[in-house]
DNA sequence: CCTCCAATTCACTAACCGGTTCGTTAGTTG
DNA sequence: CAACTAACGAACCGGTTAGTGAATTGGAGG
């Protein structure tokens, strides 16, 4: 054959496919992340993943065998994710109140930059967990989070700092909502109080506030008991 | 055909069905809250709202004009209702720390008694909350939740217990928070932290948790500044 | 160069689902 | 009671959508 190969630099041509299953499967889980925060299970395409793929629809099925576990294999990554941020805080050197300012902001800035993270996660609560529930990777995946802020709640009540005897889990509950719903609630809080939660002017603000209002609750004076 | 008409009484008969607009309106908005809570927007069926009326899919198109519109009708009834509410809350003989506190618990309150509304807004912020930027009735819709907060903030200012200056619409959103995310996170939160946030056991401690980190920020010595 | 299998393409389908067509009936009004 | 209309129901439709069967090919190993 006289014809020699594409003088095209092999790069620019998304012809010239070399077979790679890890790179086909990490562009499904890609795109499929995008579409499924953008329209919802139900709403989600396996087409339109498909289509926006450097491969078809046959792959999605061959490499994840079905919408519904290719959702449950979207979590898993993303869960993951977060999981590693919160492996990676470091606050054994920080005095409590320090230290749960520093847990604080870093909820609040993973919430704020993952906000496809969030619609994935009031999707899979629109669905009650149930793919959470089936993926045994997810239930064995605990939450750093938790262990880090039970280390210092210990040592602020030890020190004496923090006076109030709260519950790691409910605290920990406390601190994601208002990083969650900001993100979440963007939309619908716009439309009705005409305000974007997520503007840029809102960010600092909104981080002191969550930050002065735990810190104001731990160490608040014990009134009448 | 010899066969009479069955003998039954016309209550307990379901096919004498007397002709009521109103009636048949509000049945098709009734299950089609729940369908749409249930599934999300395109999860839903329009097919199944129909089948669990006593009226036919037609009606749907005859009374609402399509999916969507039905969707935004829904919207429309279950924000009327929390707005109802809030309207009737009364603080005005309650000094702003007691003001504060009955606020934070009709929020609560209501939240809790109304998941179905939750998962609604859930489903709204998904889709960006186009439905209710596309319903007049619904953007003309105030928040006396956030007239209410503002005239105990502005009291509590002024006789010096509140010590910070707080953004109205910010400490609603704080307060909602909470509020929201125990019933619309119920799910995820369960299945990776093994805890129900709505169980009945909870409710006291979220309750007054959320009461007194709200009054210690409020309350909050004023620290370096 | 041949073999072989994972990776991929192509062609296809059955079921679903929002929306509509068209005819019917209950109840009101003159 | 005749005429009229709002309310209603059954059947249907066509585009969409998740999912498959089977043939094909690239490339690694011998």
């Amino acid at each position: 054959m006289a014809a020699a190969v594409p003088p095209q630099s092999p790069a620019a041509d998304p012809r010239v496919r070399t077979r790679d299953a890890a790179r086909t499967r990490a562009e499904i889980l890609d795109v499929a992340t995008q579409e499924f925060a953008r329209a919802g299970y139900a709403g989600a395409r396996v087409d339109e993943i498909a289509a926006r793929t450097r491969t078809t629809k046959r792959m999605i099925y061959y490499y994840f065998g079905g919408k519904e576990k290719l959702f449950t294999a979207v979590l898993e990554r993303a869960y993951s994710v977060i999981r590693q941020a919160e492996q990676e805080l470091d606050v054994a050197h920080l005095d409590p109140v320090a230290a749960i300012r520093r847990l604080v902001e870093l909820t609040f800035d993973h919430h704020e930059a993952h906000p496809d993270f969030i619609r994935l996660v009031s999707i899979e609560n629109i669905h009650e967990a149930e793919h959470i529930a089936a993926s045994e990777e997810l239930r064995k995946l605990g939450s750093p989070a938790i262990d880090v802020l039970r280390r210092i709640l210990d040592a602020g009540r030890g020190s004496g700092v923090f006076t109030v005897d709260v519950d790691v889990v409910d605290l920990h509950a406390m601190i994601s909502s208002f990083c969650f719903f900001r993100v979440a609630n963007r939309h619908t809080f716009q439309a009705l109080f005409g305000r974007d939660l997520v503007a840029p002017g809102q960010r600092e603000r909104h981080r002191a506030m969550l930050g002065d209002m735990v810190v104001a609750y731990l160490t608040a004076e014990r009134a009448a008991d």
